[in-house]
DNA sequence: TTTGCCTCTGACATCCATGTGAGGTTTTAG
DNA sequence: CTAAAACCTCACATGGATGTCAGAGGCAAA
């Protein structure tokens, strides 16, 4: 498929594709007139790409993660699985972090349900 | 105490203080001379405005739900609670996603440590 | 008082993923 | 064949939080 067709089914731009592989993401055959061409494997490719920059990986990081994702047999330095994990463990802190921020958020919204309450009680009187 | 020590009480650099300031999250007295002062209370409020930042909100939307915070009494109206629910079902959802991409590095680094162990039993023999 | 550190405002710089537009070629549909 | 739509490269713009610098004033210890 080519890059527009790529673009729509995952819902990422024409642009940032173009980006991604300018950044060692992601890479393309090209035709002859210098369209890139894909097949369907890029299609979760990008999908994981996406996840990891969700997941707060910089485009230097996940170019540094990924050959490991695609193929666990090459000389994937024991560097790329060294920084795999320590990205695995600084996601899961966070991940921690993000729950009791959620946390704290939950304790406000109750607190303030609780407080309209109080004031509907009030008013009822 | 000055910005100063309220910046290396919370981590916070002096600049982002000022900015946080700036985008109405913060709030000081200011002494004749024109020199910030804050309380003890402030130190909290920063860490709060910190992990609401690292749970992706922008400042404006800090904005809109930081008073709520501060008091569950004053006119929070129901826009900030809404919002502030929103937030934290935002916050939810993206925990579940990041979970998710933990799985999947915590998939990778089990299959390459798999690998490389068969590598060493091939290497044995 | 002088010295050194802290603070003030204002402005410009940076990073990074993405948007956007120009100017040109390729592909596809009518 | 032609026009529209998709693609190419290059390059500049954007946004948001923060860094950094300049020039000026504040404050405390020696």
């Amino acid at each position: 498929m080519r890059i527009g067709e790529l673009a729509t089914r995952t819902g990422v731009s024409v642009r940032s594709l173009r980006y991604y592989e300018e950044q060692g993401l992601l890479s393309s055959t090209r035709a002859a007139s210098g369209q890139r061409h894909y097949t369907d494997h890029e299609v979760e490719r990008v999908a994981f790409i996406q996840r990891l920059y969700a997941a707060g990986l910089s485009s230097r990081t996940i170019a540094e993660v990924l050959p490991c994702a695609e193929s666990p047999s090459e000389e994937n330095s024991d560097a790329a699985l060294e920084r795999m994990t320590q990205e695995r463990d600084r996601l899961s802190a966070h991940i921690d972090d993000l729950v009791r921020t959620r946390d704290a958020l939950d304790g406000l919204v109750a607190a303030n349900r609780a407080h309209r309450a109080t004031l509907v009680a009030a008013s009822g009187q």
